[in-house]
RNA sequence: GGGCCAUUAGCUCAGCUGGUAGAGCAGCCGACUCUUAAUCGGGAGGUCGUGGGUUCGAUUCCCCCAUGGCCCA
């Protein structure tokens, strides 16, 4: 059937051949965008017609609707929909027949004058139509759109075509974007690109995909955190700077992980966690009033409220208040114990720290429904974190949650080469996949150099594009999310 | 990695207890010069995800696999 339909369509384009029309020719040059032309006649009078306002749009055929001499249909650009009027007397024979070669999905250039029909839609009467690429294909059903999800992600071209919410959503993700661009700029940060690729995987916790230079004969790694090398710009004396860019991760995909994903990461000289957490609310209080007039918003259901200030709470203090266990007075059994009370399976060789962020990750993180500072984490979990100023135990680095969600981390920046060069080593000790860790003593140099104090904030995009889209999943935010390839014979 | 669910026409979906598959839209032919989910008439379109099993007979029941979704680790 499909076959049937292109072969049909096929057709009609070497009929229009034979008769000397290209069904692909090379440039149109609209006068008029279809939201434009809506907006500024809509008060036009019904039944009007203004012979001397005439515009060439340009877009694909959504729906025609033939009455034997005349017909009516829609035509989309990137702005919107108008509706065409076809009319085989204005049109003329030759016209006439090109017009009934077209096919929904056709892209079409109309020239003609305005008028407004009798049921007053702002509608274009067509003088002069122009073929502009033939659609051998057919476009998924009008009405109820296209709901398969695997075609949506596969083929989201069609996707957009067919869902108009989906655009919608990327013009917003690029909207966001751009305020924080923006917004930071104005703080005087610079915008800086840093390798995608890393002979040492560092900055994170998450298994990297491997790759292989030929010429320097040697493996490198995509990375996974642009953190070391933004740092080693503090080092060299840029104050202020920021990346937005991908980051991958060699790990499940879920409705929070597509394997690339678009992080910011920033730098502050002389600053620390504090300032960051200012800086965080300031960031997203800005995107939510600038795109939304307002702090409040809708996440699935539930009411989010970015208006600054937010909670802030440490770890510690969040599971006591959550579970009641007083993890700050306790000692390792005691936690471990708690843990199993709770039914939260731990790690053999687990430390105190981990345990406690073992039972924050499966009791709290849940709740923390409304954007949520916490602060003050266990020191094994956070080697590029500095201890806090009055516990050694601890550091100073806080995570943002919003609907239970991950969605930023930051620190005070550990500078202290020595420090660094401990945590680093203990770590490559403790790691199940020590072979896979290798100590960046190229960044321990880079700090040996001396590194300012810094405050250090990363913000997952998605996850925040997620939320002021009202996305449930990962992949309605990022245009081609990953997929396991089909086959040759196609999708 | 484990569990659950889905896969039927280009798209959206029906298909009961096993008896060789239906609708709407799209597309095709015809009628119609203000329709908008246009309308009316006619016809066409399917390896029921793949492979195997049970059965006289499988879209339907069972198993494997593939792809996707959701949940868990």
């Amino acid at each position: 059937m499909e076959n049937e339909i292109f072969q049909e369509r096929a057709e009609k384009a070497n009929k229009l051949r034979e008769a000397g029309i290209n069904p692909y020719p090379y440039k149109y040059e609209p006068t008029g965008k279809t939201k434009e032309l809506t907006e500024k006649y809509k008060d036009l009078e019904i039944g009007k017609h203004l012979e001397e306002d005439i515009y060439a749009v340009a877009g694909r055929v959504m729906s025609l609707r033939e009455h034997g001499k005349s017909a009516f249909g829609h035509i989309k650009d990137g702005t919107g929909l108008l509706q065409l009027y076809f009319k085989m007397d204005l049109l003329g024979e030759k016209q006439w027949e090109l017009f009934k070669k077209l096919d929904i999905g056709d892209f079409i250039g109309a020239k003609g004058d305005i008028f407004k029909t009798r049921t007053g839609e702002v509608t274009l009467r067509v003088r002069e139509l122009t073929l502009l690429s033939k659609a051998l294909l057919p476009l998924p059903e009008k009405w109820h759109g296209l709901k398969d999800v695997e075609i949506r992600y596969r083929q989201r071209y069609l996707d957009m075509i067919a869902n108009p919410e989906v655009k919608d959503t990327f013009y917003t993700r690029s909207c966001i974007i751009k305020l924080i661009r923006k917004f930071l700029e104005e703080k005087h940060f610079l915008e800086v690109e840093t390798p995608m690729m890393h002979s040492i995987p560092g900055g994170a916790a998450a298994k990297p995909f491997k790759t292989f230079h030929n010429a320097l004969g040697i493996e490198l790694f995509m990375r996974i955190a642009p953190e070391l090398y933004l740092k080693r710009l503090l080092v060299g004396g840029f104050e202020r700077v920021f990346e937005i860019n991908r980051n991958f991760r060699n790990e499940g995909i879920s409705i929070k992980h597509n394997p690339e994903f678009t992080m910011l990461e920033l730098y502050q000289a002389y600053a620390d966690y504090n300032d960051m957490m200012d800086l965080t609310e300031e960031i997203f209080e800005y995107v939510a009033k600038n795109i939304f007039g307002t702090t409040k918003i809708v996440y699935q259901e539930k009411e989010i409220d970015f208006a600054r200030p937010w909670k802030r709470i440490s770890m510690a203090d969040a599971v006591k208040e959550v579970t009641g266990i007083d993890v700050a007075n306790l000692y390792f059994e005691d936690i471990k114990a708690a843990c199993a009370a709770k039914n939260i399976t731990t790690a053999p060789v687990a430390t105190k720290g981990q345990l406690i962020n073992e039972l924050f990750e499966k009791l709290v993180e849940p709740e923390l429904i409304q954007p949520t500072i916490i602060k003050d984490y266990p020191v094994e979990i956070s080697p590029l974190a500095k201890k806090k100023r009055d516990d050694d135990l601890l550091v100073e680095r806080f995570e943002v949650f919003i609907f239970g969600r991950e969605t930023a981390n930051a620190f005070s920046e550990l500078n202290d080469p020595v420090d660094q060069k401990a945590r680093f080593l203990k770590q490559v000790d403790h790691e199940k996949e020590a072979e896979l860790k290798k100590v960046d003593y190229d960044y321990i140099t880079a700090l040996e150099h001396g590194m300012p104090p810094a405050g250090g904030l990363g913000i997952g995009i998605d996850r925040m594009v997620m939320f002021f889209t009202n996305a449930p999943s990962i992949r309605d935010v990022i245009l081609f999310p990953q997929m396991r390839p089909k086959d040759e014979t196609g999708v």
